[in-house]
DNA sequence: ATGATTTTTTAACATAGGTAAAAAAAGATT
DNA sequence: AATCTTTTTTTACCTATGTTAAAAAATCAT
């Protein structure tokens, strides 16, 4: 459990107290390849923590399939807009390879935001990460061609590119994956 | 000055100490049509109210134009990336119409962050909140082709369909002006 | 009002990427 | 090893949107 309050504390260093308490109100669940972390509709009540493993989490429309983002080991996650707001989620988040987190549930993350400072500025923090995440995000896909997306999505993450089929690639990078075929057919 | 601090009370309610203590930092400053906010490179040290006014906040990528935001009336912003790591802006930020700023230094939210907790929270809300405005435009820049993209932007931004130029709605939806005129010339 | 500037529209042409279907390759199952 | 399933590649065709250039329309300034 204690990786999950490591990572936190690259964000901001939480007081002793906050970490003991943070630390007591953790759980941890385990998904087989192919279950699914959340679906489309429901509220999503955690923040999670992949102690191991690697999800997708994406959704649908008009019979295509758009990869918002991947999240493998020691990252923090959650279903952005469905858990700060707690609405019923658009996304859907499966497990692309067995996968085991570690989470707190959205109850405590409030309460403990209420009586502990350094927690808050912990959240402030990832939030703001997550909104330069998407900044990035938007400008790659104005800027740039299916080559340069897959170029780069390449290049930003050697280490999933192995783990990730063509199609979800394609997916994740907003093109078809004949076209991403296309791309690497020629060099 | 009191418009920002109510504006700041929707996304969280201040303590007396904390309003006091915002009001007694904020300072004001005037932008004609044409002069610039900020330029990239710059590094943002503010976050801004806009009292008046419209400023458009984009980017330049192989010769063509990207804008990211419109800001109007009511509206906190600043230059998100360069903000919140005090870091050279990839942006520039410009006011389409003469434009009066409250505003605020990042060195006095930095403390005012530290000493109170409810400006603290209000932060984490309001970075939360970009978070998803990015997430959303991400999605609709997936889903759409151009035509739905300008009805989409149309019926959110109906204030802003008479303010801003065709050309610069194109760099907002991500497309040439041409098309953007093609597209309203077939009903 | 008149001319100057800016914005919007129209036209002609080029191209990137979508769809569908089949072939090939890779991986899993018995 | 042989079969079944999934993933990736290839082909053919089509459409949306980019580019460039120019005309038309609208707006602004003197």
């Amino acid at each position: 459990m204690t990786e999950f309050l490591e990572q936190i504390n690259k964000y901001n260093q939480l007081t002793k107290e906050a970490e003991k308490d943070f630390l007591s109100r953790l759980k941890t669940k385990s998904f087989k390849k192919g279950e699914f972390i959340n679906k489309e509709g429901q509220i999503c009540k955690q923040l999670y923590f992949i102690e191991k493993g690697l999800v997708k989490q994406y959704y649908h429309h008009k019979d295509r399939l758009f990869v918002l983002r991947f999240f493998s080991e020691n990252t923090i996650f959650t279903v952005l807009d469905s858990f700060i707001n707690q609405m019923p989620a658009d996304f859907l988040t499966v497990a692309l390879e067995d996968t085991n987190l570690i989470y707190i549930d959205y109850d405590n993350v409030q309460e403990l935001s209420k009586i502990d400072h350094s927690f808050e500025t912990f959240l402030r923090k990832i939030f703001s990460n997550a909104a330069l995440y998407n900044l990035k995000r938007i400008k790659e896909m104005f800027n740039n061609d299916a080559t340069e997306l897959y170029v780069s999505f390449a290049k930003n993450n050697p280490h999933l590119l192995q783990r990730i089929s063509l199609g979800d690639i394609a997916s994740y990078i907003g093109i078809s994956q004949v076209t991403l075929s296309r791309i690497r057919a020629k060099k």
